[in-house]
DNA sequence: CCTTGACCCTGTAGCTGGTGCAGACCCTAC
DNA sequence: GTAGGGTCTGCACCAGCTACAGGGTCAAGG
């Protein structure tokens, strides 16, 4: 892992929403990924508080990355896991990738005909003030 | 509404799972689109069990097909308050029916993004068995 | 007549990926 | 001292189903 050059984790602890804030995601949502086991249990102030430094701050944005890209949460483990046990091949990680790009296309290509398919019915559609629509009629007589 | 050359509805009643199979769905889906109110409350046999008919089928394809074309239960609780209203017109479909091409559209736009976003960073992925991947340079430090 | 198996009924819990709320505590500033 | 923010926990909720438990019903076969 490369360093940031911003400063390294306990300078001074980021709380939930700083970290949040940071990451740019919701403050349930970093309770969520802790739940799901994508973020670890955080160190704890005195007050019970959750404390996190900027290795949480990267690990957090990753998931969001990962997220933003369509990554299920199973996936976004996966890749964590060959981050963390420090056994990550390249090779790997462009599995997943690739495969996820396969479903990205896949849908790409089933929603190009779902558009299609609504292009021709409404264009069969007259869009007048009438009680007759051969939109209706094709789905209900498809 | 066109009549079909079918048998009209109590000809011999139709079961949950009689239903379910003419339309192509599970019989629990039955259920739970008579629960969000998409489907009548059937009439019920003696021994308590539903009774459907042909309108049912009907009713339920036209269910099956708009959620295929990707309309929200929402979407087609609309529509189908136009159909039972009777006071359908073309003009209030077709609206319905654009809405949902645009945002077929707008997701389109943002999967081809992903897409690119995806081709790109794998594309940078030596695909060796070295522990120093690109992609996941570029998630973490995105 | 009895059993087997397929179906039906209801209520309820689970899935994904979060979001939001209640009720309690805590901490800082004014 | 009190107002406002923050934090803590546990829980319920969203879509859109799917599945299971625990019972009832029914028709066919032996």
């Amino acid at each position: 892992m490369r360093d940031t050059a911003a400063s390294p984790s306990p300078g001074r602890p980021l709380t939930r929403k700083g970290l949040a804030d940071r990451a740019g995601c919701g403050i349930e949502t970093v309770r969520y990924y802790e739940d799901a086991g994508l973020m670890p249990e955080p160190d704890r102030g005195p007050n019970g508080y959750r404390l996190y430094g900027e290795e949480d701050v990267r690990r957090l944005g990753f998931i969001g990355r990962a997220r933003r890209l369509g990554l299920t949460i199973e996936e976004v483990r996966g890749l964590l896991s060959l981050v963390d046990g420090e056994r990550i091949t390249c090779a790997e990680v462009r599995e997943t990738t690739l495969r996820h790009l396969e479903s990205v296309r896949a849908r790409i290509a089933e929603l190009r005909r779902l558009e299609r398919t609504l292009a021709d019915v409404s264009a069969r559609c007259s869009g007048e003030q009438v009680p007759d629509c051969a939109v209706i009629d094709a789905l209900m007589d498809g």
